[in-house]
DNA sequence: CAAATGACATTCT
DNA sequence: TAGAATGCCATTT
């Protein structure tokens, strides 16, 4: 189990129609400054389609990456329902792994 | 073990 | 506002 591991978790957490950004997820694994790690995690991710890293977008919604080519995931975030615009997904859908939604140690 | 790499984030100019 | 530089973390060589 790696931080890598962890980062594929945390993608799948990620709802459809929502983005999230890279410092939010490393925050969410506890690095905040880990967004980098991150990246990094999805890059060497396996891309396969149970890792929505399409989801996954820098702090200003950036689409900084995809394993396919950022054509690639800013067409499956606007299938999705999220505007996608000069490379720029819209951070208004930006989803936190806030513990609202996190699952808590029963 | 040390150095290099990378899909980032933040701050300063 | 845009661009450059710095810091930080995890993984790989």
């Amino acid at each position: 189990m790696t931080f890598t591991d962890r980062c594929y978790e945390l993608c799948r957490k990620i709802p459809p129609g929502r983005v999230t950004t890279y410092g939010e997820m490393a925050k969410a694994l506890g690095s905040p400054k880990a967004s980098r790690a991150v990246g990094n995690a999805m890059r060497t991710n396996p891309d396969a389609p149970r890792t929505p890293c399409h989801r996954v977008v820098g702090s200003s919604g950036k689409l900084t990456g995809y394993a396919f080519g950022l054509e690639r995931k800013a067409a499956l975030l606007r299938d999705e329902g999220v505007a996608v615009v000069n490379d720029r997904a819209d951070l208004s859908k930006l989803f936190r792994f806030d513990k609202t939604n996190a699952p808590r140690r029963a």
